[in-house]
DNA sequence: TGCAATATAGTCGTGTGCGATTCAATTGCA
DNA sequence: TGCAATTGAATCGCACACGACTATATTGCA
């Protein structure tokens, strides 16, 4: 491309700048979350998807897997083998639906439940690892989920 | 399917609340990111994080495993299977640097220099993806990285 | 100069993630 | 009612992602 036909050029005028990509700046944010959660969670047992299950489950107990899917955005093959592992750390227990024997139920055991307290000062440590404002904090996550509704709307096309 | 409206706003204290989980929010819009990038990268025969490596490389031709991994945030656990299955793909080189054989040097072979004009329409088909103007995007951008240096400026305290 | 400390990749084990497929249960309709 | 289509979970193969460890090369300092 002649440089005559731009206003002005710059090293990172490439649109394939790493630093161009903002699924990069998405990517590599997730990762550092789960870096900064890592220390808190071990002392719980629970990996960082683990702990979004055990989320899912305090929020409304006795779901099946596929709901708890399309709560989480994730497959069968990715929560199955999860979720037992849940089942062998002692916090969920996973019984077929007499109702529809197709469906999984999960729930939550004593442990389970009482894992929540155990868990209570997580989100303190995690807003301060932001270092971010409740208002910001809200501001950043509506620009997120507005883009992942965005992103879910365009596949398939 | 696309576009479920699933945007509502649940009004919970719980802090330990799905919906109150920034961490969810960038997790969730990243692996949204990989599917719409799938069907893109599919054709060219490469994976999501074999597409952020080949754009560090286009930026820089013969770099080290360490700095692909410090630019890319990623260990060399995961970079030198990864930077292998390039190998195999035909897109890069692998060589120990004579000056000193601690490092393997990563270059790019013809077909993976050619490989950077396929993946010219990548960018723009992302941009429409996110329904981001150029001017939204840098800001949400911004607002990323800003969060990812203050993760990582608290990780190891 | 010798050798301990450090640096760099690589290996291994565990745990996601997903697409393709399978299997069993349920549903729907001729 | 019978049976084809659909649904829900599980299985399998592949590719990340990382922590702990290893092997080799280099550096730095007594």
């Amino acid at each position: 491309m002649p440089c005559f036909s731009r206003t002005f050029t710059v090293t990172t005028d490439d649109p394939l700048a790493l630093d161009h990509f903002l699924c990069f700046a998405v990517y590599s944010v997730s990762h550092a979350f789960t870096r900064v959660y890592k220390p808190l969670l071990d002392r719980l047992g629970l990996t960082y998807t683990q702990y979004l299950a055990m989320a899912v489950l305090w929020e409304r107990d006795d779901q099946t897997v596929g709901s708890i899917g399309e709560r989480l955005h994730l497959e069968s093959s990715t929560l199955t083998p999860l979720l037992k592992r849940l089942e062998q750390s002692g916090y969920v227990a996973r019984a077929r639906d007499p109702a529809d024997e197709r469906q999984v139920r999960l729930s939550l055991t004593a442990s389970g439940r009482s894992l929540k307290a155990k868990a209570a000062h997580i989100p303190a440590c995690i807003l301060k690892a932001t270092g971010l404002s409740l208002r910001e904090l809200s501001r950043v996550k509506a620009d997120l989920e507005k883009l992942r509704h965005a992103l879910e709307c365009y596949e398939g096309k």
